[in-house]
DNA sequence: CCATATAGTTCAGAACGAAAACTAATTACC
DNA sequence: GGTAATTAGTTTTCGTTCTGAACTATATGG
């Protein structure tokens, strides 16, 4: 029986240095999970809440403190007797670039590492149909005057990540497929836009929905959430999956595409070769038509279907109305097969709300009845941008889960790229 | 924001013991993933495979030996100069207790270490209607009586699984929904189960299609394969989603409910309630019934159907063809949702390969047209009994995961049950 | 001022893996 | 047959990490 090669090396041998870089991401998430509104946490409520002793997380905190990841922000006093403890909480000068492609503008900006966007700028630019290095190119101006900004600031920026409207090889930051920017199998060169002085090698490339999916973990509905489907609408229909706090991207990294979920037996064909995928009737294009919207640009078109259906158009109710049953069918298909007890939508869709969500309910009651019980639909809140909140976010964690490779070179050390 | 309490304590302390346990079960996996025809690995190989050090894996094998999970089994000669090495092999004289309850028979089976049968016996039954008593009862006749024959065959079953056609709780061994066995809400008493001087307090309750999924993972085709949907035809469509050697229950342990994921907008009410899904086109019933197949039992149904299906019958040949058409949509959308690279299609699906598989290629080729380049449709070839090899296998990983809970107590010791 | 309570540090101890030196067992070659 | 070479496995020493207990530091309450 041929075994696969992933089946060999999957677990590394365990060192003991490995607690110690659990341990160090333990106490981070601890202080990062905080409610900012929260007194920060002492390092004795560290110890009870993560049940390591006051010893381990004494050493801990200072090894954080001296790489530079934590800040010691006075007494927390609560009244109490006893000594007071010392207030901990994530550096706010340090932040990570976040950067997204999409088919109508391209944005940059700085997330600190408590989750704040410091900076950020959007150039709407239609890029559908231009070339990689061009639009690279001006996402690269752009980047350059938010990391000028930073600097200014005081912000030093430790990582960057780039979402994409498409399918990407994160490894080898390729675009495997974007149809709505026409790139397929696009290499990109990233290396230019890595912030000077950024630990790791190169920007992290993402899918747009999967990034916003995260945005919506971190600095959305998610914290109420355990596990939900987001569903983002803008040309095309993304998704991204997240169970018990984490995106799931499947062996392939693929995993979410709702967009391309069968929903009707009969239907058009699809962009992606296929037909009845949830695309050809929720997407953009579709709901457009079916309303019968005119308009020179996606976003006009957006703003004559709200007027329409502001004022009572019943072409435009309908089509809405059908986007939304054909949604609640891939997502009752969705929470079968793996498990979400909720549904966020995202982009084009959370504006329609008003007229999408009766039809969506009405199709999750048919399709699969009892799962309204215990599962939610709700519409995210987060602005246009949430695909480089998500993307930033990513770098974010990638950095509490690792601080260690921060510590191995004294935060004034700024490294020469080669 | 409110968070959820499983935000809080998703991450335990780091000790530096774990570190021992992670790599214990690291050389019990090297040992285990080896193909029973290669020659026994000697502990200088392990190092090597590992990255662990020999000193490490000398003092690793010495307490699995000493815990009885390993044995010595003579010289390794490769033909090599140097000393040769000492093969190292899984105590094939301890075992699992594998249980299956089933609409129509039940089954219980000892599996040792290596991943063997070594005992098996089936009772058919029919157990659709009757009470969790009465089958328990049954059960655990059968059990006792596979039990003595392991206890004279010189085995010691460590631990013990059960799998039920239906939705289960396995935390609180509560049977959540089995429609094909007329149970809702149904605790189950396993505790008279576990054999005496077993490990672990209980009986792990799991789903039978999910135990399939995991038989066909470690016993089927699961090692040629990355990422697979198994599809498991009983009396309803179960189903299991193996990712990277592992299953995927989702949040709330019920993923892969293959059978409920809408595949035709106006098809007939489901046993769940909802409509269109999978299992009222391509279950049992449906088949049977679109084909005209007659007959008192489902065993019988499924003689005639193959019977007729042989004949070249063309109501039998459109019934399964429909299905095949169905099971296709399902595949698709599964494909795009969670990225999976294989479907396998197992209990009444397996033998109606020859005329599904044709109606499944095409449906697959028009929903997700380039799936087929990357991604396979493939029988399963286990026996009947599969979900019981996969409630054991669960066990056995269980088992070889955390080998401390052995070493604890000395083989010789036999627990006196309260 | 002193008892009490809580925060945080220091230090010895145990568990673990890494590295290197060592012993053991076999083959190759003269 | 004897010796060098080669590979397997063990022993020893060391550094890292967490734990637990003792200790210091800093607050409140009378």
């Amino acid at each position: 029986m041929r075994r696969l090669p992933a089946d060999e090396g999957s677990q590394a041998a365990g060192r003991v240095a490995d607690v110690r870089r659990r341990n160090l991401s333990l106490v981070l998430d601890r202080i990062a999970a905080r409610d900012p509104l929260a007194p920060a946490p002492s390092r004795a409520l560290i110890a009870a809440e993560t049940g390591l002793t006051k010893a381990s997380v004494s050493s801990l905190v200072a090894d954080l403190l001296a790489a530079g990841l934590l800040t010691e922000v006075g007494l927390s006093r609560d009244g109490e007797r006893g000594r007071p403890g010392v207030g901990l909480a994530l550096n706010d000068g340090l932040g990570v670039l976040g950067l997204e492609i999409n088919v109508d503008y391209l944005a940059a900006g700085v997330v600190d590492l408590t989750g704040r966007v410091r900076i950020q700028v959007v150039e709407e630019r239609i890029n559908s149909g231009r070339g990689p290095e061009e639009v690279l190119r001006d996402l690269s101006d752009l980047s350059a005057r938010v990391l000028s900004r930073a600097g200014q600031d005081g912000l030093r920026v430790l990582a960057a990540g780039l979402a994409v409207p498409g399918l990407v090889d994160a490894e080898s930051a390729v675009v495997l497929d974007a149809p709505n920017l026409g790139w397929s199998r696009t290499p990109l060169d990233l290396a230019p836009l890595m912030p000077p002085g950024g630990r790791g090698a190169t920007v992290a490339l993402s899918n747009e929905a999967n990034s916003a999916a995260l945005a919506e973990l971190w600095y959305g509905h998610g914290p109420t959430l355990r596990a939900y489907l987001f569903i983002s609408g803008e040309v095309g229909v993304g998704g991204g999956l997240v169970f018990n706090g984490e995106l799931f991207l499947g062996p392939g990294g693929h995993a979410g595409e709702v967009g391309h979920v069968v929903v009707t037996e009969e239907g058009s064909m699809c962009s992606c070769g296929g037909r009845g995928c949830l695309e050809t009737v929720a997407g953009q294009e579709a709901v457009f038509a079916a309303a019968g919207t005119a308009g020179s640009t996606p976003a006009e078109k957006m703003e004559r279907l709200l007027t329409a259906l502001g004022g009572g158009d019943p072409a435009a109710e309908a089509a809405v109305a059908r986007a939304g049953h054909y949604l609640g069918i891939a997502a009752a298909s969705s929470a079968r097969l793996v498990d979400i007890s909720a549904v966020v939508l995202g982009g084009y869709f959370s504006r329609l709300g008003p007229w999408l969500l009766p039809a969506l309910r009405a199709s999750l009651a048919t399709h699969a009845p009892r799962l309204l019980d215990t599962a939610d639909v709700v519409l995210s809140e987060l602005p246009q941008t949430a695909a480089l909140m998500g993307a930033a976010g990513s770098c974010i964690r990638d950095v509490l889960a690792n601080p260690q490779e921060l510590m191995e070179q004294p935060p004034g050390a700024a490294s020469a790229g080669a």
